[in-house]
DNA sequence: ACCTCATATAGATATTCATCTATGTATAAT
DNA sequence: ATTATACATAGATGAATATCTATATGAGGT
């Protein structure tokens, strides 16, 4: 398991904003202006945390117009779910003797 | 899905070092020392990180003697990989329409 | 009682981060 | 060209947190 990108992963899902965005994202399609109507923040807020979620892999975008179009990425949510299940089930491979840091 | 609750879970899980503790303890009970000699940082930050993963029902803890021993609470593993499951899966049931924040 | 070992707590510091206001950029419509 | 709409960036601020040193607590052994 790559523990930097796994952390990171966790990191940007460690939000409670953030993941009412990935659900809200995770069955359809949704362009920012629509997520921003779900919030009390400002629009600068939220393009901070699609940025996160982007940066960290989870949610993909293409541009349309004027409009931004967000979706979750089904490969991440994938391998994080395997990488999830690596580090809490007992039988997976130790990797407990990697190098201090 | 209780957001608060998952959300501590996930802040607890966004930690290098506190990912490597939850790996030492997947498949066998480490006490605090033994924990400590897999680090370079200092006794009571481990003491701190230790309470973090307690207090989010990570790990679960009982004391002999001098020493505390920890492992990793199954419950806790089971609970987490459901909300996980739901939160990317597309197809569970919608909680999009909760109110503002 | 005293000492040693294992762990916890207190307080300080530096970094990270969620949010804001203000402003910039890009695209489309008139 | 001008204006409106959608989104991004810059900079500031307050809160959370990972780490440290110093000290306290607790439990066994002599």
């Amino acid at each position: 398991m790559n523990y930097k990108n796994y952390v990171n992963s966790l990191k940007a899902l460690s939000d409670e904003n953030r993941l009412k965005i990935i659900e809200l994202v995770s069955d359809k399609t949704l362009c920012a202006c629509d997520l921003l109507d779900h919030f009390n923040f400002t629009q600068p807020t939220l393009s901070h945390h699609m940025k996160v979620l982007e940066d960290a892999g989870i949610v993909t975008s293409y541009r349309e117009g004027k409009w931004k179009h967000y979706s979750l990425n089904k490969e991440f949510a994938a391998g994080f779910f395997d990488n999830t299940k690596q580090l809490l089930s007992s039988d997976s491979e130790c990797v407990c003797d990697y190098e201090k840091k």
